[in-house]
DNA sequence: CTTGAGTCTGCAATCGATTGCAGTCGGATG
DNA sequence: CATCCGACTGCAATCGATTGCAGACTCAAG
């Protein structure tokens, strides 16, 4: 039912092969020919269709995008980036979601990858392996992770933990605490090893608290051992885990900044909106995305160029009512009066 | 370099067509022949090139996701349910994001129309009009709109509002505030008629706030003028309203819920983080999804089926804390004090 | 007038899978 | 033994666009 190449063609009084180059490449063709075509396209609304053209180019139009949870504003924001950017050239977008299940992961990405020109795979679940493996025969861009020999985008998590230990630092915070991530993630690593250096760097005391899950629940549970280590300040792996810490300590009667100070990651829409709002390390969800698509389209166009590991992004502290000056000593609710100096 | 129809056929011993016809229709070939094909695919790896096959059938096995806002909570659980349904029926989802803009939308859905079989629209900013031009020549289901004579499903908005009044009225209160969102939207017109409608069946009171947008700045902003009411309670267009509103409360000292109660609708994430956390209506986000792409299948199949309006989702309150009893009048603060009966 | 270069344009093959039609074969029936 | 039927399987056309190759044509130089 839709025009077709030999419609436009018979139209315009001309072979397909010539609407094909004016089309694809209009220096090719006499300019009289080709605005003949373009009007022809013009009055009959023909769009080339999409799997001929694949089929003997090779090339579908498509990137396949796997993030293990859409619902996940941070992966929702890394959607949205990577989404618009590759309108802008024309490709289309398939979004699978892997329900954080990692063992899914694996088959998704293969099935997906028949169907698509590349992926970017967004904090991907899989292991060095695995990840290798697939990045052998597709093309894949890394989001929130490195692999050897593959593009990525990253934030530069040590940079943000800086910010957030100078801020702290400067309010006079001495002992801050980590609650941590899924051990296995590449940016809980990053983001203790980051702190560590910068509260070295100092000269202020780390308290690790352990490794959390990186949701509400996950910060509600790390809440009570987060204050147990008489820490003054707390840095969670992300908001949403800081939102649950402070839902805890409100529930504990412990004050927020007065008692202790908290700094989440990420900077999701629900931060603001959080009491107190939540400081935190505000990482660019959408430039990452389209960053990702920019290096997925650089690969294709040239598989040889070694675009390197890709980029890395920067984060921004964004300083709401969370942190506060550190309490003086005989301020602190979980520690034994003692005197003041 | 993937292997080919021919590939297998090759390995197997058997023409192509006997291949496709082993995969397709498998009861039309020997069970012997089946198995050898069978092998030879597992064997190979073979997956059929869906631009081929989609020239031929002239499907592409695509379907399209419009939404508003990825960003937002209430897409992004569509999404995932639309994404998840999909996959079950091997089925890729192209996700496109409007980023709001209703003018963007109606270009965005013709050109991805193309590229598809068919189109979930979710709560569609487009005219009636426009939308029935696009039911026209594409197969579409509507998420949270209806539209005439095109399949959608939508959520009992009445029967929600319902659910929230006889908590409220149980409560005691007896004057309640209504926080609209946009006021061209198809949810907004419904849950303020369903309000109505419940409100008199209590023969309770309404008063009407106005129409905000449908953000936490949106709540900030009705805030005052639903306390100015004089309502003992506020039910909300959705739940960033909600949130925003109990911001501003807050913010003015008002407690909720002992000065006033608020009512959401949507259940996000985010509401039962609030705080107080937020009484709210859910609304089924993902089981929506899964049905719209069931709906959308059932028309792929067959065109002629007419699956009269589609299905029609309910809501169910969730109590938390942002709902109390009604205050007595003399503690309510924004009355002049009257003599206790 | 011939030749050659240069510019366009058309022919026809091709991508990979599907499907209507026809052919093969074995076995049952008259 | 001749026919016929049913169950499979293969041939070849087809979907719509792209592209290597060759032909047509213009124009300038020899």
């Amino acid at each position: 039912m839709p025009a077709t190449i030999r419609d436009v063609a018979r139209l315009a009084g001309v072979s397909p092969s010539t609407v094909s180059r004016a089309l694809s490449m209009p220096e090719m063709v006499n300019a009289a020919t080709r605005a003949r075509v373009a009007a022809a396209v013009e009055q009959l609304g023909y769009q080339p269709n999409r799997a001929a053209r694949g089929l003997i180019t090779g090339r579908t139009g498509n990137i396949g995008l796997v993030v293990p949870d859409l619902a996940n504003p941070f992966f929702a924001g890394v959607a949205k980036g990577v989404q618009a950017r590759a309108r802008r050239y024309d490709v289309a977008v398939f979004v699978a979601d892997t329900d954080e299940d990692a063992s899914a992961e694996v088959g998704l990405v293969r099935a997906l990858s028949k169907q698509v020109d590349g992926l970017i795979l967004c904090s991907p679940r899989a292991s060095d392996s695995d990840l290798s493996a697939i990045a052998q025969d597709t093309n894949v861009v890394l989001v929130n992770r490195t692999a050897e020999g593959v593009p990525g985008v990253t934030y530069d998590n040590e940079e943000g933990m800086q910010q957030a230990v100078a801020h702290l630092v400067a309010l006079g915070h001495r002992r801050i605490g980590w609650v941590g991530g899924p051990v296995t993630s590449w940016s809980t690593q990053h983001r203790s090893i980051g702190l560590s250096n910068a509260l070295h760097d100092h000269g202020a005391e780390l308290a690790r608290v352990g490794s959390f899950a990186p949701t509400y629940e996950g910060g509600m549970a790390a809440a009570d051992q987060a204050v147990a280590t008489g820490a003054t300040a707390v840095v969670t792996y992300n908001d949403l885990v800081a939102i649950g810490l402070l839902a805890r300590l409100h529930a504990r009667g412990i004050s927020v900044p007065g008692d202790i100070s908290v700094v989440g990651v990420d900077d999701i829409a629900m931060s603001r909106m959080a009491r107190p709002a939540l400081t935190t390390v505000r990482l660019p969800k959408q430039e990452a995305g389209r960053i990702a698509v920019e290096l997925l389209l650089a690969v294709l166009d040239d598989p040889e160029a070694d675009t390197a590991t890709g980029g890395t992004l920067h984060g921004e502290l964004i300083v709401r009512d969370s942190t506060g000056p550190a309490p003086r000593p005989h301020d602190r609710p979980n520690e034994r009066a003692r005197p003041s100096e």
